[in-house]
DNA sequence: CTCAACTTTGAGTGTTCACTCTATATTGGA
DNA sequence: TCCAATATAGAGTGAACACTCAAAGTTGAG
């Protein structure tokens, strides 16, 4: 047996006690300490599992921006409202992960950094999903204009995104779904 | 006499040196030892002129939160492209302040803290100005569908600037006015 | 049951941080 | 020129940080 179910089990604890923190307080709340006190394990156990905490860190952020895909099988005939309905949900439904997504695209350390280039990237892929229902949804549309509607709707959702996460009573739903009849 | 020209010299060199020092690494970027350092003084002198690093800092971001005001005078006269290269210019001029400015929004130290109020009172005004603007260009709309649309319009402006943050090639102003055609 | 592999502990390291304190130097009005 | 107010130097403080390590405890396959 490579492993013992109790560092498995710790692992988990360290897990679920980063992300919890990074979702309430951001990469400031998120030491050493208050991840091992929440975990309720001690340095030492930490270090025989991780190799940094930023290992954690960078774990805990990867989950997020992964998790907001609406659609990981891509099967291609989603329409505009499904896009914007999944993205709705995402943020209604992981509030913990939508607000470590939110942050983590803000607080992105250096340039050409790992997490940038991650959040770069599934950005991109968003935008062809949402260009090819624009593009399905209105063949007078050319690809060129459909990715840059694509492009501005995403850029209004990632923005409607983050003022929720300053202020949570904030109605995304409602303004997301103006957006989309306005912006597609 | 109340003060000494050569404190109002030493003054005025650390606040210029914790803007430049914000402006090309931000917030990481300015210690106090890195803000002594550049203004050539020791922190003793430093802490006979202010009372924490944080004034300082507050202070170059709240004069870089001014900088985007397009008319402070709050003469009531700008139109939605005014305002909309206002921002523009803000984002592309001073872009690690904007940046900090949002950080620090974002990463809530702790629960209703400074930071995350000033921003979102901030926010509160810009989309005032920016309902004036509308209503004053369309007079058959009504005040909650003004404020609505400038709510929805700041939100894709401050969604492309992340966008235009994470990759400095996204061409900005071009959605930022393509937005406002759509939105306002 | 045994024992090697794995896990946990918790005091400890070294660094960096914002900030303080006291002695010394400078300023500028009278 | 005098001297109180102001400015500066720079060593020092304590707290917080990520991280280490040797010793003690636990697990589970054989």
């Amino acid at each position: 047996m490579a492993r013992y179910q109790a560092g498995i089990r710790t692992e988990a604890r360290i897990i679920d006690a980063t992300r919890s923190l990074l979702a309430e307080g951001g990469l400031e709340a998120a030491t050493l300490k208050a991840i091992c006190d929440r975990a309720g394990v001690k340095a030492g156990s930490f270090y025989n599992l991780f190799d940094s905490k930023e290992e954690v860190v960078i774990m805990v952020v990867r989950e997020a921006i992964d998790a907001i895909d609406p659609d990981p099988t891509g099967a291609g005939t989603d329409t505009i409202d499904d896009l914007v309905a999944a993205f709705v949900r995402f943020f209604e439904e992981e509030p913990e992960l939508a607000r470590i997504y939110v942050i983590a695209a803000v607080t992105t350390e250096s340039p050409g950094s790992g997490a940038r280039k991650r959040f770069l990237k599934h950005h991109k892929r968003r935008v062809e999903r949402f260009g090819d229902a624009m593009a399905r949804a209105d063949d007078t549309l050319t690809d060129e204009t459909a990715g840059m509607r694509a492009e501005l709707m995403l850029g209004a959702l990632d923005g409607l995104a983050f003022r929720w996460a300053l202020d949570p009573s904030f109605e995304f739903s409602k303004y997301a779904h103006e957006a989309a009849r306005r912006l597609c």
